[in-house]
DNA sequence: TAATTTACATGATATATGTCATGGATTAAT
DNA sequence: ATTAATCCATGACATATATCATGTAAATTA
């Protein structure tokens, strides 16, 4: 399947590319559809391609003892998942899975190696977006370890107001849970605590933001 | 100072290095010693150059609202500090400090780009390095929002074993508690409950660790 | 050596948050 | 539609951990 209006140009990732070797990623690329729920990737599995993800939401994720999921991210739109393991040449730390219908089209290892390699500019790309990744990542074990729940439930919501921009927030508790690293109930109950005071409203499963300063006002920062 | 018995061998980073390479470094570093307490650099500044650890132990950490330092990792002899900042292209996310007297050799800025861009295989270590921190980290994460604080204790004690090897672990209280994410005397308590199983023993701000099988079974993993 | 600061240690107390239990409300499937 | 399966919601309760207070020991400086 090959597209003459690419709809490769959106990951940022790809952003340095020049038209022909974004052409050379359209004959490539596989596309797949991802329903609800549907495995990218599991933590434990060696690399064999990575994921850019055109439409629908992607948990990423890792399991704890317990069984607990810990979700480190959600990918969505213009993200391309999977490609860390590839280069730190160890199996999966994380897994990846759809919470929603997905478009997402995969890049076959070898290929996207290929294309790594031939492409110095793509290289730091790379580079930089794993680093700027690196950074946030120390931050949020500087969240997880020294913010009140309340206070990560309120980072994590302007996060998600981010990721699902005009649209509202579209998780179940349980994940929500998950990515702020606590309990469901805790979540139910706090998130009633801020449609009280008029943050946010509530329409079944779905989260929409009312008052963002509210809700920054509640991170602590 | 020769070849054959350059200090520049002893870093992960530098092992794919050709000799007249190894040899270039040694021509541009510029070696200092820090003291106890002496920053290496601070979050929000935008790097100069790297840091390469001969000697001594470094905190790396982020400060939070509140002051208090949430300690992301230890870095000692062989390790190259403060590059992820330079590829991030934006400025330091964290802190570093001399906790103990260090020998460090300086590179400045410019000398180490036009040494990852004129060696493909340095660029290559350093993307492998920091793919594989980024998986680390959202363990990291996962360990936070997870695990106990007793817990954490235990995980953090096996990678300050790690990197104190035969040494005893030299930490303030107050470290070790920012380290794990704690309040230094719930850090001081458990440290006795550890005592009293056996698990180590302490001299003064030291701790040997004598039994770290016992530790690992409080890690709950 | 004394003096001062810093770090370590321990007790008492409050509370945020996890856990367990139960019921209602959506959502999905037949 | 009717059933089945999730998911959402709320209450009761237990407890790990932070905070506050205070004293002792160790390290640093004068």
């Amino acid at each position: 399947m090959s597209l003459s209006t690419s709809n490769f140009y959106k990951f940022t990732l790809f952003e340095s590319l020049s038209p022909d070797v974004i052409e050379k990623i359209e004959q490539n690329h596989k596309l797949q559809t991802f329903k609800n729920n549907q495995p990218l990737f599991l933590e434990g599995v060696y690399p064999t391609g990575v994921f850019c993800i055109h439409s629908g939401k992607v948990k990423v994720f890792s399991l704890g003892e317990t069984g607990k999921e810990q979700i480190i991210r959600i990918a969505s739109e213009g993200d391309v998942v999977g490609f860390r393991a590839i280069f730190s040449e160890e199996p999966f730390k994380l897994s990846a899975t759809a919470i929603e219908k997905c478009e997402i089209s995969f890049l076959k290892l070898d290929f996207f190696n290929e294309l790594v390699h031939s492409n110095p500019l793509l290289m730091q790309s790379i580079l930089k977006e794993i680093s700027k990744e690196v950074g946030e990542r120390a931050v949020a074990i500087k969240t997880m370890a020294q913010k009140s729940v309340k206070e990560r439930l309120a980072v994590i919501l302007l996060v998600l107001e981010d990721i699902y921009k005009e649209d509202m927030i579209n998780l179940t508790r349980e994940d929500l849970a998950n990515f702020v690293g606590t309990a469901t109930e805790t979540t139910i109950r706090l998130l009633k605590d801020f449609k009280d005071k008029g943050y946010i409203e509530i329409h079944g499963r779905k989260i929409k933001i009312i008052d963002s300063n509210g809700i920054y006002r509640e991170t602590g920062y």
